[in-house]
DNA sequence: TCCTTGACCATTA
DNA sequence: ATAATGGCCAAGG
């Protein structure tokens, strides 16, 4: 064999790097990680990313519609399962939806730039 | 090969 | 707030 480990894409390297990054009480969309793993317009693939490397243990809970509510169909085992960790974690969860102003990764990042002026 | 199905999204109406 | 449209694209029938 070449060395051990099983080669992934760039693509996918680059995403599970965004993800990883999402700090523990924040949420981001599927969108948003894809722009940020410079891969623009491909939500869609963040999600396929998720599913396909669960056994990697991800913070998929933070990753969220661009809307902020849950991607899963209500009463799911995937959307329940979400919404405790989310909770477990400190981020509110009401109707299925998180509140983006609040807990986003984004605003987070606000808050970085706010404390340098 | 074609068609459908998604852990999606921005825009338009 | 809901709905249609077009973009995106791998996987499975």
């Amino acid at each position: 064999m070449k060395s051990g480990t099983a080669s992934i894409p760039p693509e996918h390297a680059a995403i599970l790097r965004v993800i990883r990054a999402i700090p523990r009480g924040r949420v981001t969309s599927y969108g948003e990680i894809a722009a940020r793993a410079g891969l623009p317009r491909r939500a869609r693939m963040v999600g396929r990313i998720l599913g396909a490397y669960s056994a990697l243990k991800l913070p998929w809970q933070r990753v969220l519609r661009s809307d902020g509510r849950i991607a899963f169909a209500r009463g799911s085992r995937g959307y329940r399962e979400q919404r405790v960790l989310l909770v477990d974690e400190g981020v509110v969860v009401a109707h299925g939806r998180v509140d983006l102003a609040r807990y986003g990764w984004q605003r987070d990042l606000d808050a970085e730039l706010w404390k340098m002026a």
